[in-house]
DNA sequence: CCCGACAGAACAAACGATTGCGCAAACAGC
DNA sequence: GCTGTTTGCGCAATCGTTTGTTCTGTCGGG
């Protein structure tokens, strides 16, 4: 026998299951004599017996697994994202099913793999970029969900605070006397990426300083979207700007890039500072100043969030914005010229 | 009712769900006459039944889930490995089950990691690092399982084939007439460290070159550990080598700032190259030339080699090395100086 | 006209747990 | 000594499938 179960444990203490299982579920409004107990402990013990999770989950029609979609598996921050979902899933007993879904996911393929779901407790969603189908196609189906990565209106969501993290950003630049400020934008059609500028606009704004469009340029989430949207944007403006804000890591480091060709010195001609902190920060040369972004709390969060859902049968549409963790001053920033 | 069952169907189609069954499973060889099989068909259609996976894996004791441990999570060594274990996984119908394994993990936390187990119809352990007593256990309960990025003797591995990837490394570096080939190496008690090393050696001696032990210097895995090895070896030696050639990309990465504070230029001086190809090879300065190692395909090898054995009902023991996905040039290896 | 053979579908027993209910023994109250 | 309550535990149904076995016609052959 490969494994031992409930009878096999009943049979050895001479009980019936049903006692055997009161016990081993350790439930406390139990009645059951102290010696009875022992003896099925003991049983159980000595056949090294573990409750078959997929025979508990027909029955309690919980899996104690939770589904994590999300859109790349090689992006750090849906790498932490991940660890963090899986840290706290292991600390509260669930398991953690991850699925790969591409960004432009075909609605049959997406429901395709809503047929998996009964496998899951919940669903952890870092992919629903403009899926409000999908995101409704759960709801109705009564599986408990939370969007992460970004806001999904009528959702339980998990996401960065960007307007926050933007600000501190910009008044880490502002503070080194920065008045003309570029934005090397995300992708448009992302929730991120137009958070991050509104949170540019914002911040300027809030600094008495008059955002200015053409000092915007979209760069995508490449090192080569970033050297292109930089190259493009020295050579639109008759002034360059003092210092540059990426929207992400890799868009600063690939802006770096093509400062150093153009020959501006970076943090002598400008500044440069990227949101979102990681081990690539300290590769790149200079080393870049960032704002820390909470990617695995984030991941924590949202599988908290999840477990709050299942475990309290109550479907929350709270939205949760996880401040920025803040400045890392590294060497890319310095004070403004002429300061 | 939330979901619909077999038992909806088969009430719906008038018939028994034995039939229900045998018809929605698709099998051939059954009899079932057209018009019944329609009806039936027409009935799931219409319920949109979904066959219960739970259920299914009770009866069965085939939960068609892979389970996968990883000692690391932000490594994207390991997160390209997931991406092709998921990959392969999704395309043969199978769930991945992550998990998240520390690297020195107490052996009662890796046992009650295995009660997790029969959730799952195989493992892929990339963390069995020195667990041979966990990859016994694993044996002795049946469990199919795949050692994943080394090779356990006696169990089913598939890994890179560090050997044959430092030669491609080694060969290059000699063909741009470098003959001091100093080694940046891993952790010597890792699997791949200790075979990074060993190619080293081999592939200088295939070139006529007597390895000199005194060009090898223990980086780690990160940048800084790569930068304090450089510094450690440039201190070390009378004549600093032409060529380094690094066991990873992060510690390469940290010893071109090593050099560059040296004041040594790359490749003027010095020609550095890694393992592993990645984006961050080219976001330093200069960009790096590394071998290329197939880290997703080792996941998707994996997760190939495990449904084969989970399929086949057969536990195998082969080991698949995976050959370097070959050379990518970039600027920061040149010819050696004097040549 | 009877007897297999066979197709088509129903019956029923699992898989391994959880849980409402019922039953016996022990015990208290009167 | 009889009833009523409590305590401790067993009985049996159930979750949704799969699958071996059995049953009922129908049909062809002798």
């Amino acid at each position: 026998m490969a494994v031992a179960t409930l009878s096999d444990v009943a049979a050895r203490a001479a009980v019936d299951v049903s006692t055997a299982s009161r016990v081993l579920r350790g439930e406390e409004g139990q009645r059951v004599r102290e010696e009875t107990r022992a003896r099925i402990l003991a049983a159980a013990d000595a056949l090294g017996y573990r409750a078959n999770p997929v025979a508990r989950a027909l029955r309690t029609a919980r899996t104690h697994t939770l589904g994590m979609a999300v859109p790349q598996l090689d992006n750090p921050v849906f790498a932490a994202a991940i660890a963090g979902a899986e840290r706290v899933a292991a600390a509260r007993g669930y398991a953690l099913l991850i699925s790969h879904l591409e960004d432009a996911l075909p609605a049959k393929d997406a429901y395709a793999r809503l047929a998996q779901l009964n496998r899951v407790d919940g669903l952890l969603a870092a992919t629903l970029e403009e899926d409000a189908p999908l995101a409704e196609a759960l709801a109705r189906a009564g599986v408990p969900f939370v969007a992460l990565n970004r806001v999904l209106p009528g959702a339980c969501s998990v996401a960065l605070d960007n307007i926050a993290a933007m600000r501190v950003a910009v008044d880490h630049l502002v503070s080194l006397g920065h008045r003309r400020i570029a934005h090397l934008a995300g992708r448009a059609s992302g929730w991120n990426g137009r958070l991050r500028l509104a949170g540019w606009r914002a911040a300027l704004r809030a600094q008495g300083i008059r955002p200015d469009p053409e000092l915007v340029e979209h760069a995508g989430y490449t090192a080569s979207g970033g050297a292109a949207a930089m190259a493009a944007l020295l050579a639109r403006v008759r002034t360059p700007p003092t210092a540059v804000l990426a929207a992400t890591l890799v868009s600063a480091a690939g802006a770096l890039r093509t400062l150093r060709q153009a020959g501006l010195a970076v943090p002598g001609d400008v500044s440069v500072a990227a949101l979102h902190d990681g081990p690539v920060a300290e590769l790149v040369e200079p080393q870049l100043t960032t704002v820390a972004l909470p990617a695995e709390a984030m991941g924590a969060a949202g599988a908290e969030a999840l477990i709050a859902m299942i475990e309290g049968g109550q479907v929350s549409d709270a939205t949760t914005l996880l401040p920025p963790g803040g400045l890392v001053r590294r060497a890319s920033t310095g004070a403004a010229r002429g300061r």
